[in-house]
DNA sequence: TGAAATGTTGGGGCG
DNA sequence: ACGCCCCAACATTTC
């Protein structure tokens, strides 16, 4: 008998790990060479923002040292057809991500496709009408009813293709870097550990509040695939608290193959009635931070800072771009692709369809966040806002959170002229609310 | 995974 | 002692 000794390659996208990698362990079962392929894809209409873009090349260096990684840029159909023909490779494996691209790599090529980035294939988990759930808690209940895959272990032995062959060089993205993250596989295993040991107990009571490192920080690690939603499950077994938020991302992955317009159309249709406003100056004062709200621009420079935002503070700061500035829930989609690590079209669509009242399972359209109040509820000490507003540092905190309401000699103080250090409110909340409340009754 | 508006109740000040 | 009123505290409804 003939044996193939053919390479095979495995295409690496959002699965950036060598554990618990189904392609990867398929691919190095077969006893053949591995070409591990990474593809700077040329041409996507999602191309990744500029915090992403680090992560990702941490990652990539990462993921370097273990294995002859191939990086090549341009679309992935040429790319891939041209390694095809330089190597005489037989086969094509990768993790799905659910997008078109890897439909045309299926129908192109001779490949396999691995669920290696979900809890449950999307289309998998449906209704007793065999349909996608659209409730969340549904869903939940229905996942909770079927048997997660027991992660895989590392592959016993690799062998790599040893012919050289062209790579690029990974080039760091200019000016930008975050000091309170470590990307990489094992980095993401001992987060992952740590908090299952010493924090998931106390999620469900600490999650609420930023200023206490009460989450798991694992959100960049699972949406580049150094870690897993099966490793997760598997460690985190029983801490449901913590788990329903790893069902939140398969949610979102599953309403997002079901239905794929959502990243440009609310999936409610009456919102596309919506008078969203074009305000180029109160967009700038909500990207920077500099809203005169405390709590929403101490979440927003947390984003530009590290990269990434508190859950809590999505939902606040959200909820005030689209009901107190009634600016589309796409302009804040964009800016949190650019500036967040994690950014995830699944989660990031379906968050922010959710806050702004159009998605599915969404947040009522007359749940509208008060930022005083929310702030008063979530930092009541102020730690949060004064961490990231350094300007409202001396700010007592029963004003910490309504400067603008705090007397004169308060004020003066703490060492805070309103207007010069820090900006007056942009718009009066009472005021913008009742204006969404009305804009709801024209679409409804 | 909200908050404002409105309704209800009951304790206490006061004539 | 009694009734009246005020309003805080809590509950319910509405957006």
């Amino acid at each position: 008998m003939q044996i193939d000794h053919s390479p095979v390659i495995v295409w690496f996208r959002r699965d950036l790990r060598l554990k618990d990698n189904p392609a990867l362990f398929y691919a190095a079962g077969l006893l053949r060479p591995i070409i591990p392929l990474y593809i700077f894809s040329k041409g996507d209409p999602w191309e990744m923002g500029e915090a992403s873009q680090w992560w990702l090349h941490h990652s990539l260096l990462n993921l370097q040292k273990h294995l002859k990684l191939v990086v090549r840029k341009g679309s992935s159909l040429s790319v891939i057809k041209e390694l095809f023909k330089e190597t005489g490779a037989s086969e094509i494996v990768f993790n799905c991500l659910y997008d078109a691209e890897e439909e045309e790599v299926l129908k192109k090529f001779p490949s396999k496709a691995f669920h290696g980035g979900v809890l449950f294939p999307p289309g998998s988990i449906l209704t007793k009408e065999q349909k996608p759930f659209k409730v969340f808690t549904p869903f939940w209940n229905a996942c909770l009813k079927e048997k997660v895959r027991d992660p895989l272990p590392l592959p016993r032995k690799m062998t790599f293709f040893s012919k050289k062959i062209p790579s690029l060089d990974l080039t760091a993205p200019k000016g930008i870097s975050f000091q309170d993250w470590e990307p990489g596989e094992d980095k993401a295993q001992a987060k992952l550990v740590a908090f299952v040991k010493k924090r998931a107990a106390s999620y469900q009571k600490d999650r609420d509040f930023p200023a206490i490192a009460g989450g798991s920080f694992l959100s960049p690690y699972l949406h580049f695939g150094e870690i897993s939603p099966c490793q997760v499950w598997d460690i985190a077994h029983g801490k449901n608290a913590f788990l329903r938020q790893i069902v939140w991302r398969e949610f979102a992955i599953h309403l997002l193959k079901a239905f794929p317009y959502i990243t440009h159309e609310p999936f409610n249709p009456k919102f596309k009635a919506f008078p969203w406003k074009k305000n180029a100056k109160f967009l700038k004062a909500w990207q920077e931070g500099m809203t005169g709200y405390p709590i929403v621009d101490a979440g927003m420079r947390q984003l530009i800072c590290m990269g990434w935002m508190h859950n809590r503070l999505r939902m606040i700061v959200g909820s005030f771009l689209v009901k107190d500035l009634h600016i589309s829930w796409k302009e804040g989609a964009a800016w949190f692709w650019e500036k967040l690590l994690d950014a995830d079209l699944a989660n990031n669509t379906f968050g922010w369809q959710w806050v702004s009242g159009c998605g599915t399972d969404a947040a009522p359209y007359f749940r509208i966040f008060n930022p005083t109040l929310q702030g008063e509820k979530f930092d009541p000490e102020g730690e949060y806002v004064k961490k990231f507003v350094p300007e409202l540092k001396l700010l007592d905190k029963k004003w910490i959170h309504k400067p603008w309401l705090a007397p004169e000699d308060v004020l003066a103080k703490a060492g805070i002229e309103l207007g010069k250090d820090y900006p007056l409110p942009i718009v009066d909340h009472d005021q913008a609310r009742k204006e969404a409340l009305s804009y709801l009754k024209e679409i409804s």
